[in-house]
DNA sequence: CGTGCGATCCTTCTTTAGGATGAGCCGCAC
DNA sequence: GTGCGGCTCATCCTAAAGAAGGATCGCACG
């Protein structure tokens, strides 16, 4: 349990400014915590071995196109024990999902107010998930062709990370509620081509049907409606802070 | 904005001595704050007009079989800006997902510990929402057949909430993943009954395939995969608390 | 270079889903 | 009562989905 020597947090960003930022907002929140930069994940992956932090805080999770994220997949799996918060724009939701999905323990938007921010570390480190209202209700169902841009990550952890990009494309798209028709049309291919992959989807995903294989898309994130989650949440400003 | 006079937070519980225990245990926490009682939703609904609380608190969300389930209904509507948080028990989950969806702005579990708990509703007091790690992969999708039993709500603010208790149930199957034969099989009724009742649902969702309509009822928190949350994720504790 | 794999396309076939329409039974409310 | 809505079943029909087989091309890896 390394008794209560010296508690560490690591902060990886390459971004120096932004990296001193988030520094100094956490040190005054925990002044008995020490701080571990990293301005790379592969920087991060190798000091986690040496000071074990109680907490992981990932910025830009998408930086450097997936390269991060393989960080974090090696992270996850030999370092399960130490929490990690991503914090990322809210436009990259269903990456958060996919990383929480993978064993990340929080997902936090960066415009995200710092009390906020700190309340969602705090929850984090207490052993608690957070992750900001992610199954909202969401009717308007949008047009399915508008899918188009992949958008989607490797989704580490589940089969649907085995999927080749388009496979995981067309899958976005029946977790959409897209039939095959408009996939097809939607990516200027023939129909049987779609169904040819979704052979191979159901396949690699355990199912025989559609609407199971669309279950499980949108457990791992995909395909989520409109992800236009309350994140920032400025609905119902509380007049003032309360402790 | 009523200035920093004198902030209230309700407390919805029935029994007195949770209620208690849960009044202590946030007065130590914020000080300043007054607290309000109700021993039941009618008098919640009737006091949140007077005394407009920065933060509600409900108890046993389910108990009194959906009486507090209206309360709430009522208080969603009328009083939006009031953040309110459910108390329950981790096998209500679903029950969370549609309160979520309807406007209440986080779900606490009981087993939580009150450190949690505190952060918690910080964090939605704050403007923010709180739910517990909901999309939690869950590949296992079990026997749809062993759905039977409805469990489901109303699922207020949703077109869900005007379906009938059996196409309701018959909605959470199509979610599970099930094929007609299978739900008419389960529900002991003809496979043409099965279709009857979707051919309703599907008009009253707007919607006409069942994937859409899965994807509408997975928002809404009906036929998610075992419900297996992460809620009080003791799975890795952090050494000790920190500040 | 061959081998593998992804992506595309094709045919044939069976099963499932979905639309349209009608109808009987029951309980509840006006 | 009359009506409405839920639940049940039926028939007919069209469209969509899924299963199985094979085929072509390009690209990467050893």
């Amino acid at each position: 349990m390394r008794s209560t020597k010296s508690m560490s947090v690591m902060i990886v960003e390459n971004n120096s400014m932004i990296r001193d930022a988030y520094v100094r907002l956490l040190r005054r929140d925990m002044p008995s915590v020490t701080f571990i930069e990293c301005d790379s994940s592969t920087a991060a992956v190798s000091t986690v071995t040496a000071d074990q932090p109680v907490l992981m805080v990932i910025l830009n999770y998408d930086l450097a196109g997936g390269q991060s994220l393989k960080g974090l997949g090696v992270i996850l799996r030999h370092y399960e024990t130490v929490p990690v918060v991503l914090v990322d724009a809210p436009e990259n939701a269903q990456i958060a999902v996919n990383a929480l999905n993978s064993g990340a323990s929080g997902y936090i938007v960066k415009s995200m107010r710092s009390e906020c921010v700190l309340q969602s570390l705090r929850l984090v480190m207490l052993g608690e998930k957070y992750l900001p209202s992610f199954c909202a209700a969401g009717h308007a169902l949008g047009a399915p062709e508008a899918l188009g841009a992949d958008g989607t990550v490797p989704g580490l952890g589940t089969p649907i990370g085995t999927l080749s990009p388009r496979r995981r494309q067309i899958l976005t798209m029946v977790a959409a509620g897209a039939p095959n028709k408009v996939i097809a049309r939607a990516l200027s291919v023939h129909e049987v081509t779609v169904k040819s992959h979704l052979r191979v989807i159901f396949r690699t995903l355990g199912v025989n049907t559609r609407t199971q294989a669309a279950r499980l898309a949108m457990c791992a994130g995909l395909g989520l409606p409109e992800t236009s989650m309350v994140y920032d949440g400025h609905s119902a400003p509380p007049t003032e802070s309360l402790h």
